[in-house]
DNA sequence: CTGAAAGCGCTAACAT
DNA sequence: ATGTTAGCGCTTTCAG
């Protein structure tokens, strides 16, 4: 059986509170005391029961993290920021993956290992507006990343969804590109990823005084790799003509990429692309992608900081809670091998 | 404050005894007690306090899943596998990151939420056979993953390192490769996945009679895309002559088709090339790129599994502990377009 | 079939 | 500066 406090206290010949007191670092212990509880302790190889602690204190140190799953780079790397800001914190991460269906996030949501966290950073995706109450309901401390919900009573970070797409089309027309696909539109989605990058794409060409052409306008349901290479393989079918493309993040840029390469299309020379996530991935594709850098490092920390605001709030058991807050995290365009045109030789689309 | 077991019991009419017996499914409960412990339980959002329970039992229904990094693909779609297997089993999955160096990993292997688990998956990386004993000094069930550590007294899950990239080596020399690169190898390692891989390599020209040229085996300590770019940046800056590769895992191959592309380098006409993970890229990347499948799932289950025994083992304070285990999971060559030549066309390389 | 009560290991208020 | 002690919410003998 591992050591207790009273085996600690015994070896040292001192109570449990002076053993608990040099664990959590208190003042008034007689350096010399606490040097013997110390030897105690190693010598014992003690280790605090974080249950007992847990069950005491009413915090377990942990979060959840709620994504849909670690396959999608997306969300590895957001996974990877998150635990790096957990930890400078002293928290620890439970990732949670949901399955992408409406049930199976309130199932999660609600779920069991609730009571095992201190709070829950939550991804939305497959929950839309209409569920905002629902996140009410929950009581533990939560933060929501993404675009899905706004306007619940829940903290939230999210990007520069139109801002990020808007200077990514603008980035495109500046380099020559006149027919430009935006590619992964949801179809009558106004809020969300999808429905605001359009309004990026749109506003742009709006500025620009360049046309819109619903041909170019391509639906993708789903954002990953293959979702892009259908897309592109029906363009290419239907005959639709442009000279660039803005994805609605990258691996759909990834993927069309394939796609264009198989039918003989340069990038950038036929064709300059651009997508949105920034991608480690996107450093090594061939060729190298441009991309909007939407600031994930920071929405980590912002996220992690306001859920530990939250948790803490909580625990003081003060007044009435703060305000909801939005944070819009900042963005930046990475121009690489898939925008950079040759100086002086424009697109090669003549349009 | 949330809802306690004295809540119900108090709700209900019952003993906190009987609530508990209705919650942890116990026989002997009159079913109309039960209906109305449930009414109880629904009425007032009753959730267990895991950390009370924990506490109690002894048992906290996580296990730590310790790798290097989730940004590493190999390591995300391993996480993804094992959150499966642990799910289906009951369990929740804390994952954490090593740095990568000895003392990284040597510290969260102590470390501090090692109270809050069951038992360990640990991926070895960084430490060595010469630490095998450390392993045993922690007082926690644990599955080792990785070829780094043999012969110590935990159970094991490993892949068949050697018949794979036999068999990806045999598959060029098949298909007409004559001057088969093997990019990844680590100089004197003997065990660990270089050194394993290697003698596959070597097993496959030995029984081929090809004769081993010692400029072919290129080395690369680690194993990203990057450096698999950096790598073949240098053979072709020495102009060694080649007309295959087979690296050590799928990113190096990645990083080193890229090069090679860049180069002008047909794949796979001019150089076919063979990877090993079967990573989810490899069926997207241009050209798609064959590889070892690994049987990850496979590891990935067995080793929870594994864990769970001797989690179950060590509840049960029986006897002495069953002997340490070591299973090898079976691989799969996939076969795309990396090493794809077009039939009666062989290599254009004249050797 | 159900109730009473002990105690898991810890923290923190209170006492000295 | 250190000791005493009462629970945190649960599981689990042991009685009824």
């Amino acid at each position: 059986m591992a050591a207790t406090l009273h085996d600690v206290a015994r070896v040292a010949g001192v109570s449990i509170k002076t053993v608990s007191n040099v664990i959590n670092d208190y003042p008034h212990v007689r350096p010399e005391t606490k040097e013997r509880v110390l030897a105690a302790i190693a010598e014992l190889g003690y280790r605090p029961n974080l249950s007992a602690r847990n069950l005491r204190s009413g915090r377990t140190g942990m979060i959840s993290l709620i994504i849909p799953n670690l396959r999608n780079p997306y969300f590895a790397e957001l996974a990877d920021d998150v635990m790096n800001a957990a930890s400078a914190r002293g928290l620890s991460v439970l990732i949670e993956q949901v399955g992408g269906d409406r049930e199976s996030e309130l199932s999660v949501l609600r779920g069991s290992r609730r009571q095992a966290v201190d709070g829950i950073l939550y991804s939305v995706l497959a929950l839309g507006q209409e569920d905002a109450a629902v996140l009410d309901e929950i009581p533990l401390p939560m933060v929501l990343l993404g675009e899905r919900i706004f306007n619940s009573s829940r903290d939230h970070v999210t990007m520069r969804n139109e801002d990020g797409l808007r200077a990514a089309t603008e980035h495109l027309l500046a380099i020559g590109c006149r027919r430009i696909i935006a590619l992964g539109s949801h179809p009558g989605e106004v809020i969300g990823s999808a429905g605001l990058r359009l309004d990026g794409y749109l506003q742009a060409l709006d500025a620009a005084g360049v046309p819109v052409d619903e041909r170019l306008i391509v639906h993708a349901d789903r954002w990953h790799r293959v979702d892009g290479a259908a897309a592109m393989r029906s363009i290419l079918a239907a005959g639709t003509e442009f000279d660039g493309i803005v994805a609605f993040n990258d691996s759909l840029a990834l993927g069309a990429m394939r796609i264009m390469q198989e039918a003989g299309l340069r990038i950038p020379q036929d064709v300059a692309v651009i997508g949105f996530d920034d991608l480690d991935e996107t450093r090594y594709s061939v060729p190298t992608l441009s991309t909007i850098e939407p600031g994930r490092p920071q929405i980590a920390e912002t996220a992690v900081d306001m859920l530990l605001a939250r948790i803490e709030e909580r625990a003081s058991a003060e007044s009435s809670p703060a305000e909801p807050r939005e944070v819009l995290t900042d963005f930046r365009l990475v121009q690489r091998e898939s925008t950079t045109r040759a100086a002086g030789a424009p697109g090669s689309s003549g349009l």
